[in-house]
Formats: structure tokens, sequence, C-alpha cells
DNA sequence: TCTGACCTACCGGAAAACCAGTATTTTTTC
DNA sequence: GAAAAAATACTGGTTTTCCGGTAGGTCAGA
């Protein structure tokens, strides 16, 4: 049997450099590359086609989840298992969605790895199982980050600068009574009646 | 020449194991024990009395400039090796009162790791090229967190809560008028001059 | 003991935000 | 091409915040 090719991406290079050691003894794997950044990984997976990416979630240039939906659409055969040290449901579930093959912690033991690139490799899914309690915990209250529309998105952080109405509408060149309209319906899209709540909620769903 | 013995700490067992597998071809330097919490850091350095302790600030238990200070104050003797990720000057700065040797960011190269062991058990300070530049920086203008009194800290997160000076007043059992002048003296620190700004900024400066 | 910081409380007025509707036009989407 | 969603704008009214100034009481430290 083939060896699995693996290719490792994560932006701190002591990480990389530690799981190729950690990986290199296993005869059943073979590590075919290490990257640092989303662009590097999308052209060494051009190049080199490995069997798994091992993909950490922070990367400089680009959000894990949209490296891992880009592959995920150009190469299925590609199986990527995400390795990161979020462990948040909704962040876990976003990822399935985006095509990830599975789901380590980084203070996952390196005997867990190993298991973890065998069951990708062999067409299964792999969570560690905290990640799996995690998904079995029943959804709590859904806390649902509002969608808001263009122009809702341009005025909130407008709000958040302190802006009143009237200046926000100056600088869109609107009236203020359109301001104040779009203002209302953030208001009632977060579920809150006034405008410290609201900017602290959107500040945590990190909306400014 | 005795070996350097090296404590690591890092709440990823992946980063313990692979920093372990690329130290130990190092003949200069011996990694005595690795830990994965502040609390099992504070004991092993007891137990081992280790020449440089390589330390990742995000720990499960205690933030990790906690830990350097305690370090620091205890034994003396041993040096810190900060070891991280965050490059923020502040947090530079804070830890080198905190009594660190030095600052290694977590994509710097092995040799640069084992550089800067070498040079902190040798009694030197060492802070990666990044860290450096990032030291030279004129100050910027200094961001300044204001400093509130006890009732302002209080009322600081009801308002963002969304309460009203009344509703604030009703909890606290003060009269509206005074929670007005509370406000009114918090907007003044902040240099704002609304509610909205005043809730971003003091989310940035974790006041919340 | 006096000073300064803090907490408390008030007045009066202006500005802004909030609330409940309605309505037209533009854009998106099916 | 019609329906749905979004953006625009308004009326009219209430509540809350913001601003400037004042002021008595407490408590800690110089």
């Amino acid at each position: 049997m083939a060896a699995i090719r693996v290719l490792l991406v994560d932006d701190h290079r002591m990480v990389l450099e530690g799981l190729r050691l950690l990986l290199q003894p296993l005869p059943h794997i073979q590590v075919v590359g290490t990257c640092a950044s989303a662009a590097e990984a999308l052209a060494a997976v051009a190049a080199e086609a490995p069997d798994v990416v091992l993909l950490d979630l922070n990367l400089p240039d680009q959000p894990g989840s949209a490296v891992c939906r880009q592959l995920a659409s150009t190469y299925p055969s590609v199986k990527v298992l995400v390795l990161t040290t979020l462990n948040e449901k909704s962040m876990v579930q976003r990822l399935m969605q985006d095509g990830a093959a599975g789901y380590v912690l980084k203070n996952a033991s390196p005997e867990e790895l190993a298991e973890a690139i065998s069951r990708v490799h062999a067409g299964r899914k792999y969570f560690s199982d905290e990640v799996q309690e995690l998904l079995l915990q029943p959804t709590p209250p859904a806390p649902a980050v509002p969608t808001l529309t263009r122009r809702e998105k341009e005025i909130l952080p407008l709000i958040a600068q302190g802006l009143t109405s009237q200046a926000i509408a100056d600088q869109l060149f609107l009236s203020a009574l359109t301001v104040e309209t779009h203002r209302r319906n953030i208001l009632a899209k977060f579920e809150v009646n006034n405008t410290a709540a609201l900017i602290r909620l959107a500040g945590e769903h990190g909306l400014l």
C-alpha cells in the first residue's frame, strides 16, 4: 500500500516542523509539503495533489473556512482535516458544510492525529472526542447572528463610531429620516431597543 | 559543558511534541519536561529546576503573564522565554516587567529558537527581529484606557446591557439623575459624546 | 485639617434616539 | 414579468440622552 500523501498548512513554522517530525516515523504517512498561508496551500495542492491536507484555521491571508471550501470544490478527492484550537459548535458545523472531512484539536495526541489522517483518507469522517461531544449537545437557544442588508452593514459601523443619524445621512447623502429607519430595522433585527445594547451585541458577533 | 535544561509549556500537546522533537537532536539542550497548564508548569519548575522555561501565553488556567511573574519572583535563576503568536507592543513590555528573559514568535525557525534558548541561558535577553522592530516603533499616541471609579465600573456594563439611566438607578437604588451624572463622567473620560462610541471603545478595551 | 477624588443629587434645556405607522421607488430574485 | 426584499422618505409623538452648571456629603491621604 502506498503511503498517504499529506500536506501540512499552519502559519507557525514551529508547528509545521513539529508536525513534520511527528509524522516522519510513521511509514504509512508521507509529508509532501508544508505551507504557511492560504495562497501557498492552494498552490501546493495543485502541484502535489496530496491525499490529505492538514489545515490550521488561523492563516494570515484568508480564513481557513474559505480555503477549505475552495479545496473541497476544486479537488473533491483531497480530504481536508481541520487542525485547530477553536472548538465552537457553529464553527465545526460551518466547516463541515465547507467540505471538511474531519476536525482534530491541537491538543490531540500524535496517535490520535495519525488515526484521524488514516480515517479521512479512507473516506470516513473524523472528529476528536471533544468535538463529538460538542456536536451531541442540544443546540443552545441559537444565538443567531442577524442577517443585515447591504445598507445596514454600512450604517452599523458608523453608528458604532458615534455618528448621529444626521451625520450618517450627510456622509451617505441620505435623508436623516432614512437613516433613522435603517437604524430602527437594525435594532429590531438584533432584538434590542437601544444603541448601547446594539453595539455590544454587534461587537460580540464581530460585526464592527 | 552540561546541557541546558529546558521545560516546555504549551496547552497544545502537538506543539509540545513537535518542540520536543525539534530540540531533541541539539546536544546542548535537554528537554526535562512538558506541561500543558500553568499549574503543571509551576509544579514542574519546582521539581525539575530547569534552566530555561519555554512558555506559551495561552494557557487554560491562568494568563501566561501571571505565570511569568510567579516564576520570575520565586525562581530568579530560571529564565523565561516567551513563545507566542501575539506581538502587540503593550504585551511585550508587560511581559518584560513580569520578568521574561526573551520573546520568540511561533513562526520563528528552529534555529532561531535554539539561538534564543542559548542566549537567555547565558543571561542575555532575546527578542525576535519582528518584536525588536515593534519595540523600536515610536509609541503611537498611547491609546490610554481611562481609569474608571468603582461606581463607573459598575454602571458601564449596565449601560452596555441596554438599560436606561432610570433602570440602572432602580437597580442600584439611586436617583436617575445620579446615574446620568456618572454617565456623563464616563463619556467624558472616554472622550466620546454618545453611548454608541462609548460601548464600542469600552468593548475594545475589554471593559465589558 | 484641608484638599481632592468620589458619590450623590438637582435644574433646565437642546438634541438625539426611539416608536408606530405609511408610502414610493429601486433592486433582487424566482 | 411578477413578487419579494431593500432602500428611500415622511408624519407625529414620546422617551432618553446629552450638555452645562451647581452643590452637599463622605472618605483618604498630605
